[in-house]
DNA sequence: CACTTGACCTGTCCGC
DNA sequence: TGCGGACAGGTCAAGT
C-alpha cells in the first residue's frame, strides 16, 4: 500500500531523524526481511555511519558511509518506525504512540545505533525487504534500471508519458500507471484518484485516449500525488510515518474505498470494478468507457 | 511478446 | 463461538 506518497513522507521523517547515527546492532528474525550475506553486514553495515535518505519510485535508499546502501521496499503492510533513546525507556507523555511499543509481534528487522536509539521495520505480511547493495552499482540494478519516470520531477511532462504509455498500446490505462516500468510511484488508490481527476475510465485501452485524456491524466497524477504528500499519505490500515503516525489522505479521497458513496462531481454513484486483478472504483457517469470520438461516431450509426 | 494468473504472507471480515 | 474461505494489493515468476 505505500506508494510514493506514503515512502516519500517516510524519507522526509527519516532525512531529519537518522542522518549521522552510527549502526551497532542489527536483528532479524525472518531472513527475506533482511537480504545481505552475514559477511557483508558485519563489514557495511555494523559501524557504519548513516550519510542520506533517498527515495527512488516506492524505494527507501538509506545511504552508509560504508559505500553501502540500505534499499527497502515496504510493499503491503511494511513500516520504517524511528524510536529515541527517550521513547525506548518510556520518558515523554505519548504513551499511546507506536514507537514506544517497539518492538512488537510485526518487527521484522531492528536497528540499534550508537546512541541509544533504534529504527524499526515492520511488516506484517513480510511481503517487504531490505536490501545491503554497493551504492555505485544500484544505478546499473535492474530493480532500478528498468523504472519509469518520477511523475515529481521537475522534468516529467506530458510528452514524456505520453511516450512511456505508447510502449504499452493495447494495455489497460490502469494496467499500465501499476506497471513502474511505465511510471514510478503509482499504485492502486492514486492510480484510481488520477483516473478520476482525468475523466478517464480504467479499462480504456491505451490506443485510444485522446491527447486532452493524456494531458489532463499528467496534470493530474502530479496534483495528486502532490495533495497526498501534505496531507502525510494514505493509512487503510498499516501504513504510518517515521514517527509512528498515520496518514490522512483517504479522509480527502474521491473514489478509492467509497464505492456506493456518491461522486463529488456528479453525485451519481461510485461502484467498484476489478481491473487487472485490482479493485477498482470508478464514476460510471464522470468516467465514460469510451472515448467522445467513438461515442460520437457510434451515435451517427 | 503481451498479457494474465499465481505466489509470496497475515489479519480481518463474512457466511454458515 | 469457531471455522473456512475470500479479500486486501506490490511485484516477480510462471503460465497462456
Amino acid at each position: 500500500m505505500p506508494e510514493l506518497p506514503e515512502v516519500e513522507t517516510v524519507r522526509r521523517g527519516l532525512k531529519k531523524l537518522l542522518p549521522g547515527r552510527e549502526v551497532q546492532s542489527v536483528k532479524t528474525d525472518w531472513p527475506k526481511s533482511l537480504q545481505g550475506s552475514k559477511a557483508d553486514v558485519q563489514q557495511f553495515l555494523l559501524g557504519a555511519r548513516i550519510e542520506a535518505v533517498h527515495r527512488r519510485a516506492k524505494m527507501l535508499l538509506i545511504e552508509l558511509s560504508s559505500d553501502y546502501t540500505l534499499v527497502v521496499h515496504l510493499k503491503m503492510t511494511g513500516q520504517l518506525v524511528f524510536q529515541s533513546d527517550k521513547e525506548r525507556f518510556g520518558a515523554g507523555h505519548p504513551t499511546d504512540s507506536l514507537a514506544h511499543k517497539l518492538p512488537d509481534s510485526s518487527t521484522r528487522v531492528e536497528i540499534a545505533f550508537t546512541d541509544g536509539s533504534r529504527l524499526f521495520f515492520n511488516d506484517q505480511r513480510k511481503f517487504g525487504w531490505i536490501r545491503l547493495l554497493p551504492t555505485p552499482e544500484l544505478e546499473h540494478l535492474p530493480l532500478f534500471q528498468k523504472l519509469g519516470p518520477e511523475p515529481l520531477d521537475p522534468s516529467f511532462s506530458w510528452q514524456q508519458l505520453r511516450a512511456m504509455l505508447q510502449r504499452r498500446p493495447n494495455a489497460s490505462i490502469k494496467a499500465a500507471l501499476l506497471d513502474q516500468t511505465v511510471i514510478s510511484g503509482i499504485g492502486n488508490i492514486y492510480a484510481d484518484e488520477a483516473l478520476w481527476g482525468a475523466k478517464i475510465h480504467p479499462t480504456m485501452p491505451i490506443r485510444s485516449l485522446s491527447l486532452v485524456q493524456i494531458k489532463r491524466l499528467h496534470g493530474e497524477l502530479i496534483s495528486i500525488l502532490q495533495l497526498a504528500i501534505s496531507k502525510g499519505g494514505s493509512t487503510d490500515k498499516n501504513y504510518v510515518d517515521a514517527k509512528g503516525k498515520k496518514g490522512s489522505y483517504l479522509h480527502f479521497a474521491r473514489v478509492f474505498r467509497r464505492e456506493g458513496q456518491s461522486c463529488p462531481r456528479c453525485g451519481n454513484a461510485i461502484i467498484k470494478l476489478r481491473v487487472s486483478g485490482r479493485g477498482t472504483h470508478v464514476c460510471p457517469v464522470c468516467q465514460k468507457l469510451k472515448s467522445p470520438r467513438a461515442a460520437k461516431t457510434e451515435a451517427n450509426q
